[in-house]
RNA sequence: CGGGGCGUGGCUCAGCCUGGUAGAGCACCGCGUUUGGGACGCGGGGGUCGUGGGUUCAAAUCCCUCCGCCCCGACCA
């Protein structure tokens, strides 16, 4: 009998997302500092190899990396009007240091189009210095009202790409790159997440920005998770910052620019996307151990049988498959399943005396929990059956989360309607609407536009607020 | 930041109302038996009761302060 450690999550769903945080021992929420976590060796490995995905991404679309400061001078913060407005609620400032008031207080970097601004603009002088494509991997701190581990945190670890461009057209381009070939690409092929790619309202948008697209999800309770925003952040910053450059006929010009970011907040995307009432559920190409064998014996005879067994078996993995041998003996085998379970980990096998008389291993499937994901196979071979069944479970959780996605999303054509299906996922409306509208609708139903999706159908329909005649559909759902 | 709940061995909690020797289960340590879906017996260790102050002969318990966590709302990657 599985013991009662992680709430159903028909029971409660954000106790049930607590659970395995803590169950799978990814992090642990730092109470000293507050709102933020400590992350855990599980928890930072599976970062490292998501970390892995996308620089790979980043940089095979010509960006290289950088590192700017954490603190920013204040006034920095203060240049660009509605980014004041927007992050200066929740930045934190340094005040003191060497045991002295400073003269101007730094802020920690909540996000660094400032500081970034200010030295390219010393750096950028001609159009031949541009494009400027950097990008860094930092942390940044938020003071955020109220911190859930992962999804939202006072301090959080991202990248944030910044780009020059000289042109609109160019920025515009950059912009969406990023958006598909690196964000989009990301989640839907390394973590099975499948994401809706879509422009922000202007209600939602970046603060500074021109246009702010982003990649959303769907979590099993329905709701929208912003997974990855990409911004043009037009001439904005290049005019509060004075980022300039001279074009071919010798004129000075204000540059174009861009940023782009995601966040530790994917980790929570993919507990939320994936796990269920056993435990953390993790795609084969993110998980840190994608196999883990679990060796039976009864006796020290059967036992040097059996680790033998799994040394021959195991001899030809390294390089090809993550794997671990849980040989502690101080823990049944029963117990062992259901921690790994916990754990997410993809593939189970299991070797036991009668396995090394036969030949045989039996394998379980994270993603079909109990006896219909456990099967006997042939040791012969095992290798490249394991890696097909990685590549089997990637693409069926892809598979169940979009199905899922499909099953909690309709169009809807009424204000009634827009209200019943929220409360079980996206609704999909036309929308000819102002922002007080969608204010106004997120007052009454606590929806708001997650976005407007770039692939859209292009037929002509009614406002589901305003009743005018529109060919805009947007998505409407409550949101993380 | 507003409303609500909570803070007691590592974890989950009882004890608080009605002040008087700090408890249970799990986990941990030792020994033995076990091991194909969360083993069992015997023995053992471990707690300034979140913090600071107050009331009292006496505070986990009553009062005040601060800190943190969880839930709802507003704000947000």
């Amino acid at each position: 009998m599985p013991k009662d450690v992680i709430t159903p999550r028909a029971r409660d769903y954000n106790q049930w997302y607590l659970d395995i945080v803590r169950e799978a021992d990814m992090a642990e929420v730092a109470e000293v500092v507050r709102g933020c976590i400590v992350f855990k060796p599980t928890g930072w490995a599976l970062w490292e190899l998501m970390q892995r995905g996308l620089d790979e991404r980043i940089k095979e679309t010509g960006h290289a990396n950088v590192q700017f400061p954490l603190l920013i001078p204040k006034s920095f913060i203060m240049k660009e009007a509605e980014h004041v407005a927007g992050f200066a609620p929740e930045v934190a400032e340094v005040t003191r240091a060497g045991g002295e008031e400073l003269a101007e207080p730094y802020v920690i970097r909540p996000t660094s189009e400032t500081i970034i601004g200010h030295f390219y603009s010393k750096w950028i002088r001609s159009y031949r210095d541009l494009p400027l494509l950097y990008n860094q991997w930092c942390n940044v701190m938020r003071w955020e009202l109220r911190t859930r581990p992962f999804l939202r945190t006072a301090e959080f670890i991202w990248q944030e790409g910044h780009t020059a461009h000289a042109t609109e057209e160019d920025a515009e381009a950059e912009t969406l790159k990023i958006l598909y070939d690196v964000y989009a690409d990301f989640a839907e092929k390394e973590m099975a997440v499948p994401v809706i790619r879509g422009l922000k309202t202007e209600k939602e948008k970046f603060p500074g920005a021109l246009r702010s697209y982003c990649i959303e999800a769907m979590m099993q309770d329905g709701r929208a998770l912003q997974a990855g925003t990409s911004h043009n952040l037009g001439q904005n910053f290049a005019r509060a910052f004075d980022i300039t450059y001279t074009d071919q006929s010798n004129t000075v010009q204000y540059c174009w620019t861009t940023s782009w970011g995601v966040s530790t907040r994917l980790i929570g995307a993919l507990i939320m996307t994936h796990s269920d009432d056993e435990g953390l559920v993790l795609p084969p190409r993110l998980a840190p151990i994608q196999v883990v064998v679990v060796p039976i014996y009864k006796n020290d005879e059967e036992r040097v049988r059996v680790l033998e067994a799994v040394g021959r078996m195991t001899a030809g993995w390294k390089g090809r498959l993550r794997f671990k041998v849980d040989d502690r003996d101080n823990f049944t085998p029963g117990f062992k399943y259901n921690e790994w379970e916990l754990k997410g980990v993809p593939l189970r096998v299991e070797v036991g005396p009668r396995d090394v008389d036969k030949g045989s291993v039996a394998v379980a499937r994270r993603d079909i929990p109990g006896r219909e994901g456990k099967s006997i196979v042939p040791q012969e071979g095992l290798t490249e059956r394991l890696l097909g069944l990685l590549d089997e479970i990637q693409a069926g959780l892809f598979q169940r989360a979009l199905a899922f996605r499909e099953a909690h999303t309709a169009v809807v054509s009424s204000y009634e309607e827009l209200k019943q299906q929220i409360e079980r996922g996206f609704a999909i409306a036309y929308w000819d609407g102002s922002s007080e509208d969608e204010k106004r609708i997120q007052e009454e139903t606590r929806a708001t536009i997650r976005c407007i999706p770039l692939d859209q159908p292009g037929t002509v329909g009614t406002c589901v607020y305003t009743g005018r005649e529109t060919t805009r559909q947007v998505v409407f759902a409550r949101a993380y």
